[in-house]
RNA sequence: GGGUGGUUAGCUCAGCUGGUAGAGCGCUUCGUUUACACCGAAGAUGUCGGGGGUUCGAGUCCCUCACCACCCACCA
C-alpha cells in the first residue's frame, strides 16, 4: 500500500482510539509482565458538566505519557478516571440552563425535584468531557470511571464524616464565616479572592455620652504638639458605614495617649433614630494601629473578621445586620425591642451570651430590607446631613466631609464574583489542626515527594498555619451532611409549677408548643444512615420522662416541621392520652458538604475504600499525582490530610505540580478576555499528537507555558517529518514488514549503521532519564532532535546511496538497521505522540502487539556504543558541513559536482574517506578526490581532522570572498585560542581544575591551533594569487 | 506586609550537580537532488537585567538593587 504524503490525523485518531478501546488496551494491568510492579495514577477529576480546557489537556497529556511509558515497560498500570460533582459549579450550570429553558426555578421546584434535575444535567453532560479526554488520547481505564456522588464513593464520604465527627475532628458552631450573598452559602477561605478596588474611607464623629468633652492632643515624632483642641466626640474611620449599626464598642490602642482620657467612657453610634441611639464603650485592645486613620476602630464583631477577634477577646456583643442575600435584615424583633436588649447588654443587665443573635435586629426601620450598598449610601448621607462627618478643608480652605479615596482589598467569591460578607452563621468545620501533622511529616521525611521542590515551601507554609475548614455549604447539590437533629426535651426550660423539683409530664407537654420548641435546644447525632440514627434517638427517648419515653422516631423535613409535628402529637395526647401515638420527630441537616471534602477522598474512594478491594490493595498508595499547582491547597493538601487520617498511609509517592497554560502574551486564558485556545479546536486543526507534543516540549518544571499556534504547527510538521521518514523506509523496503521484526538491535558492519545504532542507544537512555526525573520537555526535545536531526537529516541521507547501491549485503544491512531505528523512534515517541506512532507501527510491520503494548527498550547506551564508528562519522559530518559551507559562501551552484584534493591525509582520515566515499561525494557534491603535494593556487581550503582538503575551483572562486571567509574563521579561532591559552598559562588552573578538564582544554587548544595554521597557510596562498 | 518565580538571540523559551551559551519560530541567501516545500542547504543576531562577592573559572553559587508575574496576608 502506498503511503500518503501526510498523516490524516482527523481520520486516523478516532479509528486508532477505537481500536485500542476495543482491544481493552487501557484496562488495569493490561500488558503487565508477571510479577510486575504497580503503577497507578488517579486523574484529577474534572467537573462533570465541564468541558476540556487547555489546563486539562496539559495535565492529562503528562499523565498519559507516564501511563503509556509504564505500560510499555510492562508495569501493572492503572489510570483511574472519573469526574467531580462540583457542588456550586454544577448547581450554577443547571440553574442557568433551567433559566434558559424557562423551567421553574430551584425554590419553586423544591429540593428533591431539583436534585433530580441536576442528576439529569449530569447524565446529559458527562459524556462531553470524557469524550474530549478520549480525543486527546487519554488511555484511562474507562471501565473503572468513578463519580464523586456514586454510591460507593458516597460511603467513603459518609464514613469519613462520621469518624471525624465521632472523634471530634468535625464540629458544628456559630462562627464568623465567609458568606457568598449570591449563592447564599458559606464558602471556605480558599474560595475567596482578594481584589484591590477603589474604595472610600469615611471619617465620622461618635459623640461622647452626655455631651462630655476632653482635650485631644496630637504630637509629632519629636513630641511637639501639632494639634490641641477640645472635642466632644471620637473620630472613627470606616470603609463600611452600613455596619455601624452593629457596633459593639470603639477600640483604641492601650498606649495611645490621645484617647487615654476617654477610655472606659461611652460614645454614641451616630446612626438611626436619635432617641434610641445606642451607647457603646471605648475600650483598649492591641489591634488598633495608632498611626492609621484616627487610631480608633469601631468594633463590629458580626461583620468583620478582625472585629470578631477583638469582640471575642473583650466580651463585646455580636449583632447580625444582614440576611443571606446581603440585604439589611427585615426579620426578627422590632428595632425598638432590639435596641432595648442591646442597651441591657451594654448596661450589664444581660450577658451577651444570652442574646439570641438571630432574633435581635438592630437595623432601624428606615434601612430594613435595603441592599447593603444602598444602605451604605443612605447612612453616609444621613450622617453627613446631620453634621457628624469629620470635616477637612478642601483646596480653597472650605471645610468638606472627610472622605478618603483609597484602594482597598475587597474579598470576592471566586465563582460568584460578588463581594463576600463575613457572616455569623451555624456551620460545620473540620478542625484541620488535628489531622495536619502526618501530611506535613510525610513531605518532610520524603515519604511523599513534591515536585518542583520549591512548591514544598508553599505547602508547608499553608499547612503549618492551617485554619479550620468550613465544610458546610447551603446548597442542595452534593453530599448531604449525615446528621440528624432532635429536640432535647430534657434541657428545655420547663416551668416546674409545683416547685417540687420534679417534672410533671403534663406540665412538660403544655410547654412543648411549637413556638417554644423552635427556640429550644437541639441535640444532634451523626450516623451512616437513618436506621442507625433512629437507634441513637431511641436511647434519647428512653431517657425521657413518661409518657414521652414511649414516643417513636419519625423523620421530617426540617426543624419547623418537627416542632409542629411534635406539638400536634402532644395535643393529640392531651385528648386521647395514648402514649403509643406520641412521635419524636427528627430532621436532617439541610446543608451539603464542600465539594473538596469528597474529592479529598478521591484516591481511596475510587479504589473502593472503605471496602477492602483488590484494587485498593494493589494500587494504593498511588504512584504519582499530576495536577496544577493552583489546587495545591484545595486538593493536594487535603487529600494528604484525609487519606492519612482515614488509613494512616500516604496517598501518593510523588506529587508533580505543573504550571498554568497561558496565551502567547502570557495572559491567563479566560473566557471573558476571549484569549482562550480551545484544545479541541487545536486537535481538530493539527491533530492530538501535535497538541500533546507541544505541551510536552513546553513543560519545563515550575514555569508557566505560553502556547501559540505557531509552535503547534511546528510540531505537527515534526509528525509529518516522521511520517515521511517512515514513508522513505517503506519505499526502500527498510521496514519491519520486509526485514522482519527485530527486538534487539541488528548487527552492523558499516560505520554509518554502527553509528546510528550507537546514537539510538544514547537517545533511549536520555528519554528514560528525562521521564524518570519528570523532565518531560527534555524527553520531548531529545527524541525530537534525534528523529529529525540524526535520523532524517543524516542517517536517511547517508542510507540513500547504500540502499540504491550494488552491494547487496550492505543494502540488506542498511535496510535492517533503518527498519529497527525507525521502530525505535516510534516506540520512544509513542507516549508523547500515540496516534501517528501507532499508525506507522501498523503500516511498517505485522506485529504480535500493538505499539501501545510494545516492549519498551532496555538496551543501554554502552551496549550500542561504538567509539570508532562515532568518531569516523563525526569526521564525515564535519567534512560535509565544511564543504557545504564553503560552497555556499563561494556561490558554487548547489547541484554542481566538483573535484576535491587533499595534501596527505593521515591514515585514519584516509580510511574514513574510503569507507564513506559514496556518502560524502553525494552529500557534499564531490566528483573526485586526488592527493596533491600542495593545494593549487586559488583553491578553497577545507581544514579537517588529520589533514587539509581543498576544492580547486580557481575558475569559479571569488578571491576576495574566500579571503574574507578565511579571515573571519581565523579571527574566531584566534579569540578562542587566546582564551584557552590564558587559562592554561594560569598555574592555578592546572592545580585546581580536574585533570580531564585540563586535558580537554589542552586538546582543544591544539586542535584550534592546528586549524588556525591551516587557515593561515591558505591565506598566504591567496596572497600569492593576488 | 510576607513568600515564590522570572529578567538569556527580533519573539517564545531550554540550559539538571559551576568549565566559558542552545532550540523552535521569525529573518537573509540558495535550492523542485525520486521521504518530506508541513522540505533541504547555508547564514546573521547575545555586555546571559544592574552592581558587588566566592572561585583557577559563574548564565549557573552568595549578597544587593531594579523591574515583571503570581501566591499568601486582617490594617479599620
Amino acid at each position: 500500500m502506498a503511503m500518503e504524503k501526510t498523516f490524516d490525523a482527523k481520520e486516523a485518531e478516532t479509528r486508532i482510539y477505537a481500536m485500542w478501546e476495543a482491544a481493552k488496551c487501557f484496562a488495569a494491568g493490561a500488558n503487565a509482565k508477571p510479577g510486575a510492579d504497580a503503577f497507578s495514577i488517579v486523574i484529577p477529576p474534572p467537573n462533570v458538566t465541564g468541558s476540556l480546557h487547555m489546563g486539562h489537556a496539559f495535565n492529562n497529556t503528562l499523565q498519559d505519557i507516564l501511563i503509556r511509558w509504564h505500560r510499555m515497560r510492562g508495569d501493572d498500570v492503572l489510570w483511574q478516571p472519573g469526574t467531580d460533582h462540583a457542588g456550586i459549579a454544577t448547581q450554577m450550570v443547571t440553574e442557568r440552563e433551567m433559566m434558559l429553558n424557562q423551567e421553574p426555578n430551584r425554590l419553586d421546584m423544591g429540593r428533591e425535584r431539583f436534585v433530580e434535575r441536576v442528576w439529569e444535567q449530569k447524565h446529559k453532560s458527562r459524556g462531553t468531557i470524557i469524550g474530549q479526554l478520549k480525543s486527546l488520547g487519554a488511555s484511562c481505564d474507562w471501565d473503572r470511571e468513578a463519580f464523586t456522588m456514586d454510591g460507593g464513593f458516597h460511603d467513603a464520604v459518609l464514613k469519613t464524616f462520621v469518624d471525624f465527627y465521632n472523634s471530634g475532628i468535625i464540629y458544628r458552631g456559630k462562627r464568623l464565616v465567609n458568606w457568598d450573598p449570591h449563592f447564599q452559602t458559606a464558602i471556605s477561605d480558599l474560595e475567596v479572592e482578594s481584589v484591590e478596588v477603589q474604595g472610600h474611607m469615611w471619617h465620622f464623629k461618635y459623640p461622647l455620652a452626655g455631651g462630655e468633652t476632653y482635650t485631644y492632643v496630637e504630637r509629632d515624632a519629636e513630641g511637639h504638639v501639632v494639634r490641641e483642641e477640645e472635642q466632644d466626640y471620637i473620630s472613627i474611620a470606616t470603609t463600611r458605614p452600613e455596619t455601624m449599626l452593629g457596633d459593639g464598642a470603639v477600640a483604641v490602642h492601650p498606649d495611645d495617649v490621645r484617647y487615654a482620657p476617654i477610655v472606659g467612657k461611652l460614645c454614641e453610634i451616630p446612626v438611626g433614630p436619635k432617641e434610641t441611639r445606642r451607647l457603646i464603650p471605648i475600650i483598649t485592645d492591641e489591634y488598633p494601629d495608632p498611626d492609621f486613620g484616627s487610631g480608633a476602630v469601631k468594633i463590629t464583631g458580626a461583620h468583620d473578621f478582625n472585629d470578631y477577634a477583638v469582640a471575642q477577646r473583650n466580651g463585646i456583643p455580636l449583632y447580625i445586620l444582614m440576611d443571606g442575600a446581603g440585604s439589611m435584615r427585615d426579620d426578627g424583633l422590632s428595632y425598638a425591642d432590639s435596641a432595648d436588649i442591646a442597651r441591657a447588654v451594654a448596661n450589664g443587665e444581660m450577658k451577651s451570651e444570652e442574646v439570641d443573635v438571630d432574633a435581635v435586629n438592630l437595623v432601624p426601620d428606615a434601612y430594613r430590607g435595603l441592599d447593603r450598598f444602598e444602605a451604605r449610601k443612605r447612612i453616609v448621607a444621613d450622617i453627613t446631613e446631620e453634621g457628624l462627618s469629620v470635616m477637612m478643608p478642601d483646596e480653597e480652605g472650605n471645610p468638606q466631609p472627610y472622605v478618603e479615596q483609597k484602594p482597598i482589598m475587597q474579598p470576592f467569591g471566586d465563582r460568584s464574583k460578588v463581594v463576600i460578607e463575613p457572616m455569623l452563621t451555624d456551620q460545620w468545620f473540620v478542625d484541620t489542626a488535628q489531622i495536619v501533622g502526618p501530611a506535613i511529616d510525610a513531605v518532610r521525611q520524603g515519604d511523599t515527594r513534591i515536585l518542583p521542590e520549591q512548591d514544598q515551601k508553599v505547602y508547608f507554609h499553608w499547612l503549618e498555619n492551617i485554619e479550620p475548614w468550613t465544610i458546610s455549604r447551603q446548597l442542595w447539590w452534593g453530599h448531604r451532611i449525615p446528621v440528624w437533629y432532635g429536640f432535647d426535651l430534657r434541657l428545655t426550660e420547663f416551668t416546674d409549677d409545683e416547685g417540687d423539683g420534679t417534672l410533671d409530664p403534663t406540665e412538660m407537654l403544655r410547654f412543648l408548643t411549637a413556638e417554644n420548641l423552635v427556640r429550644g435546644t437541639d441535640r444532634h447525632h451523626a450516623a451512616m444512615d437513618a436506621d442507625a440514627v433512629k437507634e441513637k434517638f431511641a436511647d434519647v427517648i428512653a431517657a425521657l420522662p413518661t409518657p414521652l419515653n414511649h414516643a417513636r422516631v419519625v423523620e421530617v423535613e426540617d426543624r419547623h416541621a418537627a416542632a409542629h409535628r411534635l406539638a400536634g402529637s402532644l395535643a393529640q395526647y392531651e385528648i386521647d392520652q395514648d402514649p403509643t401515638q406520641l412521635v419524636y420527630p427528627i430532621w436532617r441537616d439541610q446543608d451539603v458538604l464542600d465539594t473538596w471534602f469528597s474529592s479529598g477522598l478521591w484516591p481511596l474512594g475510587t479504589l473502593g475504600w472503605p471496602e477492602e478491594t483488590d484494587a485498593l490493595k494493589r494500587y494504593f498508595p498511588t504512584s504519582v499525582l499530576i495536577t496544577g499547582f493552583d489546587i495545591i491547597f484545595y486538593w493536594v493538601a487535603r487529600m494528604m490530610m484525609m487519606q492519612y487520617a482515614m488509613v494512616g498511609e500516604r496517598p501518593f509517592d510523588t506529587v508533580y505540580l505543573h504550571s498554568l497554560v497561558r496565551d502567547e502574551k502570557g495572559k491567563k486564558m479566560s473566557k471573558s478576555v476571549g484569549n482562550v485556545l480551545d484544545p479541541l479546536d487545536l486537535i481538530d486543526e493539527y491533530g492530538a499528537d501535535a497538541v500533546r507534543f507541544t505541551l510536552t516540549a513546553m513543560a519545563a518544571m515550575g514555569r508557566d507555558l505560553r502556547l501559540s499556534k505557531d509552535r503547534i504547527a511546528g510540531y505537527r510538521n515534526f509528525g509529518t517529518k516522521l511520517w515521511n521518514a517512515a514513508r522513505f523506509a517503506e519505499l526502500n523496503s527498510a521496514t519491519a514488514r520486509e526485514v522482519g521484526v527485530s527486538h534487539v538491535a541488528p548487527k552492523a558492519t558499516a560505520p554509518v549503521n554502527r553509528w546510528i545504532l550507537a546514537e539510538t542507544g544514547r537517545v533511549r537512555e536520555e528519554v528514560d532519564g528525562a521521564l524518570t526525573a519528570y523532565r518531560f520537555n527534555e524527553a520531548a526535545n531529545a527524541i525530537y532532535a534525534f528523529t529529525w536531526h540524526m535520523v532524517c537529516d543524516w542517517y536517511v541521507e547517508f542510507a540513500k546511496p547504500l540502499l540504491q547501491g550494488d552491494d547487496a549485503a550492505l543494502k540488506a544491512e542498511t535496510q535492517a538497521v533503518m527498519a529497527w531505528v525507525i521502530d525505535q523512534c516510534l516506540v520512544l515517541l509513542h507516549p508523547i505522540m500515540p496516534f501517528i506512532t501507532e499508525e506507522l507501527w501498523g503500516v511498517l510491520g505485522t506485529r504480535e502487539k500493538m505499539l501501545i503494548h510494545a516492549d519498551w527498550p532496555t538496551y543501554r547506551a554502552d551496549d550500542l556504543a561504538d567509539a570508532e564508528a562515532q568518531a569516523e562519522m563525526s569526521w564525515v559530518i564535519s567534512l560535509i558541513e565544511e564543504v557545504r559551507s564553503a560552497r555556499a559562501q563561494m556561490h558554487v551552484a548547489a547541484g554542481l559536482y566538483v573535484p576535491m584534493v587533499h595534501t596527505g591525509l593521515d591514515a585514519a582520515a584516509q580510511q574514513a574517506w574510503k569507507r564513506n566515499e559514496t556518502l560524502i561525494k553525494r552529500l557534499a557534491r564531490i566528483e573526485s578526490l586526488e592527493q596533491v603535494a600542495a593545494l593549487p593556487k586559488g583553491a578553497v581550503t577545507i581544514p579537517v581532522r588529520g589533514g587539509t582538503m581543498g576544492l580547486p575551483i580557481a575558475n569559479i572562486i571569488d578571491v576576495a570572498a574566500e579571503k574574507a571567509r578565511l579571515e573571519k574563521s581565523l579571527a574566531k579561532l584566534k579569540k578562542e585560542i587566546s582564551g584557552l591559552s590564558r587559562r592554561l598559562e594560569n598555574p592555578k588552573f592546572a592545580e585546581s581544575a580536574p585533570e580531564d578538564v585540563v586535558e580537554e582544554t589542552r586538546e582543544n587548544l591544539a586542535a584550534r591551533e592546528g586549524e588556525a595554521s591551516k587557515l593561515g597557510a591558505a591565506l598566504a596562498r591567496l596572497a600569492e594569487v593576488g
